[in-house]
RNA sequence: UGGGGCGUAGCCAAGUGGUAAGGCAGCGGAUUUUGAUUCCGCCAUUCCCUGGUUCGAAUCCAGGCGCCCCAG
């Protein structure tokens, strides 16, 4: 089998990096994730910028940078690209890996059409250019499992899912993080826009990105304390202008790439003929009905909408309507006018805290918090109840158009770099009843916190 | 086939002689690592049809067609 200096060259560093079998995709070998590590001496880079000994690198860990192996999760994008070359700068001892995650030719059932395009590709290209192996694992199987998988069955059972959080807490920082420990390395960096510091204590926190537009804290709220110990973010600090002229200057092809956007693994933008084909006829026609149960018109399935939802409804009264709930037994989508929307409690599941602490002694506390409901709003002041199963949280203004399936994530601040709590999934919600005549604060007093 | 009412874009609807508001829906775009929200743009040479009056009609007149209501 045919290998390039690059991979000769991991081979010498990092000895020989598979026993599976492999396939080729693009050109490029594709091994399978889980593969024995013969360990063999790391030569240092004769490039590299050699640190005094005991003294902390940029990454927080002792050592130095030429004997600290970093994995770094290269998806063939700018920002992880701009990771691995400001890492390997740095003279740290840098193994590049892309996921193959999903085979877009199968999914748009184009000919000729392979994997994830030219991410790959791209990947590999930069790895080349900044010297560090560099390897593509085949996660297919995994990433259909725990991301496609719960995607579909999250839209069927009517609720909105965010396959990134999935995709990060399940692929990215477990079964890849898992395989960096595998390869030696000391810790796995990834280009997220999102900052993670120690604590004078002990451990680390998460803190929002830099540039608060960039800042993708929303996706990775389930991280927990254990992973955070082993994963580095270093452009949470910086702004994407940086990026890319970082880019620019190491002479990355991918410098002026766009950004990625919409969900990776549905390129045609057509989610629902992903579902559709996951999970044939588990999402039939129903109802469009008003609040009080009056039917409006008709829908092709409730995995078209989302709560929250104006367009698309395709029912013509004096005023606009909204998607208030899905209801995925009775297969109705039930809409009303915009007030109908607004929510003031929201139930959590798979709650992750990342404050100090213990999530319980910060709900005995009842400190305010700042939560986002969705990935683009702003934090909203809010605070968090225990309930049965899980968190409740109590939006001081309440916020329309909350999701289930969504997920919630808390912040100790409104705005700037603020601290990430951490946060949970959205399993209900509660409206604002119209009824309600007590304010929350009297009906809390009522309902002790445990 | 007595009486009354109505007929303006896919839906609702303003306009009663001066050269087609607005809302909803739809479409396009911006924004967005969630097809959401939001924002911007587009969307009736024509007002059920025919003829007439008028410089000029969706608006007035006549006839026709269609629908609704009341009473038979």
């Amino acid at each position: 089998m045919a290998r390039n200096a690059v991979a000769a060259m991991a081979e010498r560093r990092i000895g020989p990096y598979s026993i599976g079998q492999s396939k080729r995709c693009a050109g490029v070998d594709v091994w399978a994730p889980k593969f024995r590590l013969f360990s063999a001496p790391v030569p240092r880079r004769p490039d590299g910028q050699i640190r005094p000994d005991g003294m902390l690198n940029i990454l927080d860990i002792e050592g130095r940078p030429a004997d600290t192996r970093v994995v770094v999760a290269m998806s063939g994008g700018v920002d992880s690209s701009v990771t691995a070359a400001l890492l390997a700068d740095a003279g740290y001892d840098v193994v590049g890996i892309t996921l193959q995650l999903y085979d877009h030719g199968a999914a748009t059932h184009r000919k000729g059409a392979c994997c994830a395009g030219r991410d790959i590709h791209d990947a590999r290209a930069v790895a080349e250019r900044i010297g560090i192996p560099h390897y593509v694992l085949d996660y297919e199987s995994r990433f259909k499992e725990a991301v496609i998988d719960r995607f579909a069955q999250s839209y069927v059972a009517g609720e909105t899912p965010v396959p990134c959080v999935e995709c990060n807490q399940s692929i990215k920082f477990h079964d890849l993080l898992d395989t960096a420990r595998e390869l030696g390395a000391k810790v796995m960096a990834t280009g997220h826009y999102i900052a993670s510091r120690a604590l004078p204590e002990g451990g680390r926190a998460l803190y929002r990105a830099r540039e608060a537009e960039r800042d993708q804290s929303y996706f990775l709220f389930a991280t927990t304390p254990a992973q955070l110990e082993l994963l580095r973010f270093p452009l949470g600090d910086r702004t994407k202008a940086e990026t890319r002229e970082l880019a620019r200057r190491y002479g990355l092809a991918v410098a002026d790439k766009h950004d990625s956007q919409d969900i990776c693994f549905v390129p045609t933008g057509h989610y629902a003929q992903v579902i559709e084909r996951l999970r044939p006829g588990a999402s039939g026609p129903g109802d469009i009905v008003d609040l009080d149960g009056h039917v409006l018109g008709h829908h092709d399935g409730i995995i078209h909408f989302t709560v929250g939802q104006r367009r698309g409804l395709g029912i013509a009264t004096g005023a606009p309507l909204y998607v208030v709930r899905l209801d995925a037994n009775s297969r109705r989508v039930v809409v009303g006018p915009r007030e109908a929307l607004r929510t003031r409690r929201v139930r959590l599941r798979d709650v992750n805290w990342l404050g100090d602490g213990t999530i319980d002694d910060a709900i005995a506390r009842r400190p305010e918090v700042f939560v986002k409901v969705r990935s683009t709003r702003q934090p909203q002041p809010a605070w968090l109840h225990a309930a049965p199963g899980g968190i409740e949280v109590e939006l001081a203004g309440g916020e329309d158009g909350v999701s289930p399936g969504q997920a919630c994530v808390f912040y100790d601040a409104a705005d700037g770099q603020a601290r990430v709590l951490g946060g949970g999934f959205i399993a209900s919600t509660v409206a604002v009843a119209a009824s309600q005549t007590k304010p929350d604060s009297e009906l809390l007093a009522a309902t002790p916190a445990r």
